[in-house]
DNA sequence: AGAGTACTGTGAAAAAAATAACAATACAAC
DNA sequence: GTTGTATTGTTATTTTTTTCACAGTACTCT
């Protein structure tokens, strides 16, 4: 099992690969691509290691493979299919943002109970009532969900997901939610994410 | 020095404590704030050993108290000033966000540079021209950032910001910017989350 | 072809984080 | 008062994560 962090910056390194690598580069070595994300050569080789990848020794790694064998980990099979709950003015970034992205990550349906949203397609995608949860989540066989519905309906979204058979839930509700152990949760507090970098930006400004 | 996770642990008690405990209660062991955050009662009576807090053995917590002595902790002696760079749709919605929430922090500027938004107040803030990012961020002695620009915009505001005197930074741009290592970064990439959501949540399907 | 070079892959070591364990303590019940 | 109980603060242990260090290797240069 490839643990939490490696997982991220698995992402990351793939993005950099895709993204970041002039399309003349053929091979890369450890520490290019290592200084590019800011972790260390060691630290990305040991993540390589996690998924069984080798480079060559005097070569480096091979650009594209390398990206492709990331993207077998991490993808799995086929695309993974996502939905979101909450079409507020973070749920419409979100689709939009990542409609827009090159990436194996398709929102195949969103969901909100404000009439005026459902029904129609937002962001190039569909919005459903969210009566319709359970329906469209195993009808599409949706395993992985994103939350940006109000803190005091996060909870209840996030119960209605699991029980339709969600297995990952990305969750912006600054509510920290409670799932059964067999269900992955990562919570994006944007409270707690800003109180923390103030709070280290005045140890620094004091530093001085 | 506090740690990165025990900071934003804490974050979350404050929270918790302010938000989520019915006012009538005035005490509360290691153990009920524990499972409302979701963690170990060990790893929360360590959190709070780093911020030197004592509660009673008999009794649990003060949580008015405790509450207070996070915030010492947490906010410093004042308010935290903070500056937002891009008021699209995450940067509205972010705004918006932190002003309907109790907290201390503030975000008293924001810029753009769509002179649309320029010149006028946005979800209750002034919106500037981003080539006043300097004089402001100078003036208001704004320490702290949050970045929601484009990507290919990201470093040159990072650079602009560290500049002004800026020492945390929160991006939401999906690329890792490269900052001294004096100035705090907090990377909030969407798609490495969810990519990282998708793929535990498909290791838990297969699981099953 | 042989020496030299600069890298990789990985075991070992170190550092950091989480968990467990327990003595010390404050109260409640009797 | 004494006994019993449940909780705290903190030390010790375990687990996880990162870094170090170096043998092994594929290439270059002469
Ligand atoms: N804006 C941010 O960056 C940000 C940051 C942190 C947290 N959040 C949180 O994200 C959430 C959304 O933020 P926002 O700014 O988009 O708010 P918003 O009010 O614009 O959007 C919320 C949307 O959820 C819908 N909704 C409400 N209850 C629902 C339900 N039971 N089922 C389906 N849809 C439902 C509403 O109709 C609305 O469209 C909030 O919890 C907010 O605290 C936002
Ligand atoms: N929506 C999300 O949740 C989400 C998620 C991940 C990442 N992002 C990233 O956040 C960023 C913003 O997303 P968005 O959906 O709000 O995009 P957006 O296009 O709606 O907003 C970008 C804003 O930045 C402004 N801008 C551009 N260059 C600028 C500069 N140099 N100085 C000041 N302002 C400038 C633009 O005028 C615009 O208002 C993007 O990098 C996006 O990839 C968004």
């Amino acid at each position: 099992m490839i643990s939490d962090r490696t997982v991220e910056r698995l992402s990351l390194y793939r993005w950099l690969l895709e993204m970041r690598v002039d399309p003349g580069t053929v091979y890369l070595f450890s520490h290019q691509l290592a200084s590019m994300a800011s972790v260390s050569p060691a630290q990305l080789r040991r993540d390589l290691m996690a998924i069984g990848y080798s480079g060559s020794p005097s070569k480096g790694y091979l650009v594209k493979d390398l990206a492709g064998s990331i993207g077998a980990v991490l993808d799995g099979s086929e695309p993974s299919r996502v939905a979101l709950v909450g079409m507020g003015n973070l749920g419409r970034a979100i689709v939009s943002f990542v409609r827009g992205r090159k990436s194996q990550l398709q929102i195949v349906a969103t969901f909100d109970k404000d009439c005026r949203k459902t029904g129609r397609v937002i962001s190039g995608c569909r919005c459903y009532n969210q009566d319709k949860i359970e329906e469209v989540v195993e009808k599409e066989k949706i395993i992985t969900a994103v939350i940006t519905v109000p803190c005091a309906e996060a909870q209840k979204v996030a119960d209605r997901l699991v029980n339709a058979g969600v297995r990952g839930i990305l969750n912006y509700a600054p509510v920290p939610l409670r799932v059964p152990e067999w269900v992955y949760l990562e919570n994006r507090d944007v409270t707690a994410a800003l109180e923390k970098v103030a709070y280290f930006a005045r140890q620094e400004e004091e530093r001085k």
